[in-house]
RNA sequence: GGAAGGAUGGCAGAGUGGUCUAAUGCGGCGGUCUUGAAAACCGCUGAGCCGGAAACGGCUCCGGGGGUUCGAAUCCCUCUCCUUCCGCCA
């Protein structure tokens, strides 16, 4: 949800700027929704206040007077007004509430112009991308790697897209998830375990409902929502809550399995560790005061390239154009790994500042200097997901015997240098 | 799953149809007094929306939604959550 000032009183800039992200959005009627509902809304406060007004007279009356009966009849013809006045205005303030609901976020102006993710710009790149590895083939045509990653039985157990990691490869996703959240806790992430399922006032507040209902697992029964991200309960976790500002930035990181339908993607890219129903991530959150919350993103970004570089894997750093750019998001930069073996990138990151617009959806604020309480930015980013850093770890990684090598980084929670036949 | 009782301001807790613009207490903020502090005393004390340049004024909010009534924190329906007891259980 945007501030609403945007809309009453720089219409063409916001105009511009929701253009840039390539969405269709009629903000002229949107902003006659809003005259219209402000009307409405005028003219029944009006009435309720003379029907007040009225009341107050009547609470001194003897009660079975003649002028008490006389106006009990009166009153209820202004009744019955005040209800119909109330019921319009009701429904103006839904019709504009819904329509401006569908209104994106802005882009930042540092966010590059652009159609579609063909415009996103390469930041930067690091580590030995596209050079010389004899031995690279994509993860999935490893000999060993049907045994340590065993999709047919996760097949007869839940569906497609549902793997059992067996063995020396559970151990190595149990080290990732170590490594990623003791890194955190060092860049003063703290640490929480999340529920994975939210209700939908907490899938509403993040922007992933109404916008993607169809990319979440959801139990009809319960009406909750299998999370896709752990951005979603943890962001919420301060939701409807004015928080002290001396506490910002408040930094939180949690590790979950994430769920998603994927519906639409069906076959593309699908082998392997590339696109899975259920996978780990450990994501990072941020809450932040308004005024630094882009520093605050080339922060969060540092921190998710960090694991990376200590993982010692190939990556590059892309700024997403504003045509590519998600609905709530202000700014967004992906990471992604160089797949040896496939000869591709994966995303393994997502860094995005959502700036106040989760913020008003959830309703989550702080004190300002003059004591009124005023949203603030949020922000969050994957460090990382799970299979796709395995994906790189094993394309990058793999020796020439056949075995892969392992990451220093990882050492303390998966003690061999290799892992393999 | 069964039974009963609850949900009121930052917290505790009154209020069962008409100055409730919600008592009282605690906490918090400001002031008086004091060398300073404590105590005591005095004052203030939430959120949203509408109008307004502002000062300020109005409307809404007593878990959510709906209803009854001229009038609802108060009565009715419904949903959610909490507590206690019983049953089952990691």
């Amino acid at each position: 949800m945007i501030d609403i000032s945007h809309l009453r009183q720089e219409v063409t800039e916001l105009k511009t700027a929701i253009a840039r992200k390539k969405f269709e959005c009629d903000l002229d009627s949107i902003a006659e929704l809003d005259r219209e509902r402000r009307e409405c809304i005028a003219s029944a406060e009006k009435a309720r206040g003379g029907q007040k007004a009225a009341n107050d007279e009547m609470s001194k009356l003897q009660k079975g007077s003649l002028e008490f009966l006389e106006k009990v009849s009166r009153m209820k013809e202004v009744a019955a007004e005040v209800k119909e006045l109330e019921a319009v205005a009701k429904q103006a303030d839904d019709r504009f509430q819904e329509a401006f609901l569908s209104i994106p976020n802005i882009p930042h102006e540092s966010v590059p112009d652009g159609n579609s993710e063909a415009d996103n710009q390469v930041v930067s790149t690091w580590g030995e991308v596209e050079g010389d590895f004899p031995h690279a083939i994509p993860h999935y045509d490893i000999p060993w790697f049907g045994k340590m990653i065993d999709f047919p039985r996760g097949v007869k157990v839940a569906g497609a897209g549902f793997p059992f990691y067996v063995g020396e490869m559970s151990q190595l996703v149990r080290a990732l998830i170590n490594f990623f959240l003791e890194e955190a806790g060092t860049n003063g992430y703290q640490e929480v375990h999340s529920p994975i399922v939210v209700n939908a006032a907490s899938a509403t507040a993040t922007g992933q409902l109404p916008d993607k209902e169809g990319q979440m697992y959801v139990d009809t029964n319960e009406d909750i929502y299998l999370i896709p991200t752990a951005e979603v309960p943890v962001t919420n976790f301060f939701r409807d809550e004015i928080l002290p500002a001396e506490d910002l930035p408040l930094k939180r990181v949690a590790y979950t399995p994430c769920f998603r339908r994927e519906a639409g993607s069906w076959g593309k890219d699908v082998r392997g560790l590339n696109r899975l129903h259920q996978f780990d991530k450990v994501e990072l959150v941020k809450w932040v005061h308004p005024d630094h919350s882009f520093e605050e993103l080339e922060s969060l970004r540092i921190d998710a390239e960090g694991l990376l570089q200590k993982l010692e894997l190939p990556y590059r750093v892309l700024l997403i154009c504003s045509g590519d750019i998600g609905f709530p998001h202000s700014k967004q930069f992906d990471l992604e790994v160089w797949a040896a073996g496939q000869k591709r990138w994966l995303e393994v990151s997502s860094c995005s500042n959502f700036t106040d617009f989760q913020a008003r959806r959830a309703n989550i604020r702080f004190r300002g200097p003059d004591g009124k309480p005023q949203p603030v930015h949020t922000l969050n980013g994957s460090a990382l997901a799970i299979p796709r850093v395995l994906a790189g770890i094993l394309e990058n990684h793999l020796q020439a015997d056949g075995r892969v090598k392992i990451p220093e980084c990882l050492r303390k929670w998966f003690p061999q240098e290799f892992i393999g036949p």
